[in-house]
DNA sequence: AGACCTAACGCAAACGTTTTCGTGTTAAAA
DNA sequence: TTTTAACACGAAAACGTTTGCGTTAGGTCT
């Protein structure tokens, strides 16, 4: 078990200075062609390799990029994570992760962890019980610390920092009114709570495409889901809302779900009132997933395209901390936003 | 924009050693009351943080592990990636992700990346691209230079290192064992090319399955693609291989699939047919996915538990790294079976 | 021959820690 | 009063790099 070989090492064989082999594997001019061949033969027999940590340590750069996230079992994110892995991986950099688990002091301490030397920047999207207590305080201090933030898909307008966002109230609109197109009259939404601001948004699109096609919402057809449970395991308790929901207006003849599993349960619910979709009932999905694309019938969604939205988020942190020179002359913040298309599938006619 | 603070300022600023303040802080007797209480209230008034990069240089120990998977958009391997952060997070260590993307070369780069001092050790599945070439010198270098490696699912007996693996070969057997109990009396498999060894221990499984209840295979009977083609977006090809196997079998009354994706082509051939499940035929796959859950009718598969298994290769892995008593005392190598889970569900009776 | 240049290399500092080993001061013991 | 020991602290090395600058040797010029 022989360990990496040093600079010290080699100058120790060679018997020359470290600052010798150092200068002679960079192929600088201060050192001879004979000590320069001598030095990089050797250091390629035993597959020399500059030691990263050092080299962290003397240029104050890790190379390496942080990336937090709610939760990782789940398409969406773990497909920005490949976007930001690939940009990372291309522009030379390395990515690490930390999962917040929807957790504030998750969050927070999975950022104290990486903030303190190990990464030069930040990639993230807040956690829910984050925006639920609206305590942004470890966001700010990371940056005020010198190190830059990218946030993606779950955001906060008062943060200045770089941001990557999809078009959730255009995105839905467009849905919704695709749905108004194919003669929907009477449209159901099924959302989350008001805290988490991409439900919100939805939500508005939602209101606008009615409003725009003078159609007047009604309270009774927007189903406010309490998403703190997690629907994975209480899927039942999920569907027996939609089931209330579809029972008592029995005129619904579309919906709008603002994720993909809300979208599911509804069609299954649909299909097990006898609704036919979608002839009797039309439904469209928000996201990226894998299950709208093999459910039966596939399902009509509004994509989000993760994987841009990482990889775009990954080149505005790196062009941040490649772009130094911004010394003193007032950091701009960028905030990106990641066109929405709707991919029709068979849930819609 | 003030940087992090550091010994060396806070010991300017109180106007005593770095040493002194290195000692304050952790509590040392050598220290007086005075001087401790003082550097300790500096401290956390401006919030000080030991530089991580430093302390990885100094004990040559970054407390970081690093993973490499064939892809991370993957319901399995972001399970695994979850169990491994969370076993790493609470034993204190950061975990660095790396994607092969199924290509050796892509395994290669990314494994020199990290072994340059970077992570302490790997845990990592083996691209398909390197199994099929079948060079493995990466892993045995990276091993020969003390850092250890622990392979988790695809991994390959030759190489001497710590493995995490579920009982392919006895889940599947179980799993067809099943389809014979519910009275199925033509079995299809739809299964890989063997190079990669989950399917053909999955394959095995399935004929020793036959062979116990007195059941000749027949080599009609079995499919196996080619899955150096991305299904994902060649659904329809899959479909049609699937379509032919049906057509020309029509007694098959029972399918088992080596993963998700493939059952479910085979649930929808199937429907598409005219056949009804489970009636008609009864499907089982093998996997822990997202799709099996919600699929209508929903799939009976074998789970993996993924997440388990991620917890127990980084457990095993921290292990390693922190018991280095075991100087020349012939290391030992563990291979860990994850026992799997038939989940049953409607695709059978 | 003296002054000067240049090629080729080594020294040392720096990055931020921790830790071993001094060293100076003071109070207690002789 | 002198010796000793406890106490409180600092200097320096080490981890592995890179780099500015100093140094040496030999050669060139006048």
């Amino acid at each position: 078990m022989k360990r990496k070989i040093t600079l010290k090492q080699i100058a120790k064989e060679l018997d020359v200075s470290i600052s010798t082999v150092s200068k002679a594997l960079r192929n600088s001019v201060e050192i001879s062609e004979d000590t320069k061949q001598k030095v990089q033969a050797f250091a390629k027999l035993y597959n020399y390799r500059p030691n990263n940590i050092a080299l962290s340590l003397k240029n104050r750069k890790t190379n390496t990029i942080g990336i937090i996230i709610p939760e990782i079992v789940h398409h969406f994110f773990s497909k920005v994570i490949s976007g930001v892995e690939t940009v990372a991986n291309n522009r030379g950099y390395n990515v690490i992760v930390g999962l917040s688990n929807e957790s504030f002091s998750k969050e927070v301490i999975n950022m104290e962890m990486l903030a303190n030397g190990s990464i030069d920047g930040f990639i993230l999207s807040i956690s829910k019980e984050t925006l639920q207590q609206q305590d942004y305080h470890h966001f700010n201090e990371t940056m005020s610390q010198g190190m830059p933030i990218v946030m993606f898909d779950r955001v906060i307008a008062d943060i200045k920092c770089d941001k990557v966002i999809v078009d959730d109230y255009k995105g839905s609109k467009n849905a919704v009114e695709k749905l108004i197109t194919n003669g929907c009259k009477s449209i159901a939404l099924i959302t989350t709570k008001d805290y988490v601001s991409v439900g919100k948004l939805r939500t508005q699109g939602y209101l606008e495409a009615l409003h725009e096609h003078k159609m007047t919402p009604k309270a009774e057809l927007i189903l406010k889901i309490d998403d703190t449970l997690d629907y994975e395991v209480h899927l039942d308790a999920l569907e027996l809302e939609i089931e209330q929901l579809f029972k008592s207006n029995k005129k619904i003849d579309g919906v709008f779900a603002v994720n993909e599993l809300y979208a599911l349960s509804a069609m299954k619910v649909a299909r097990k009132l006898g609704l036919d979709i979608p002839n009797d009932i039309q439904v469209i999905g928000f996201t990226d997933g894998v299950l709208s694309k093999h459910a039966t019938p596939s399902l009509t969604t509004v994509s989000q395209h993760a994987q841009q939205m990482g990889e775009t988020a990954a080149n505005l942190l790196i062009d941040k901390l490649e772009n130094e020179f911004d010394d003193e002359k007032e950091e701009e913040f960028q905030t990106v936003v990641i066109a929405t298309e709707l991919i029709e599938r068979e849930s819609t006619k």
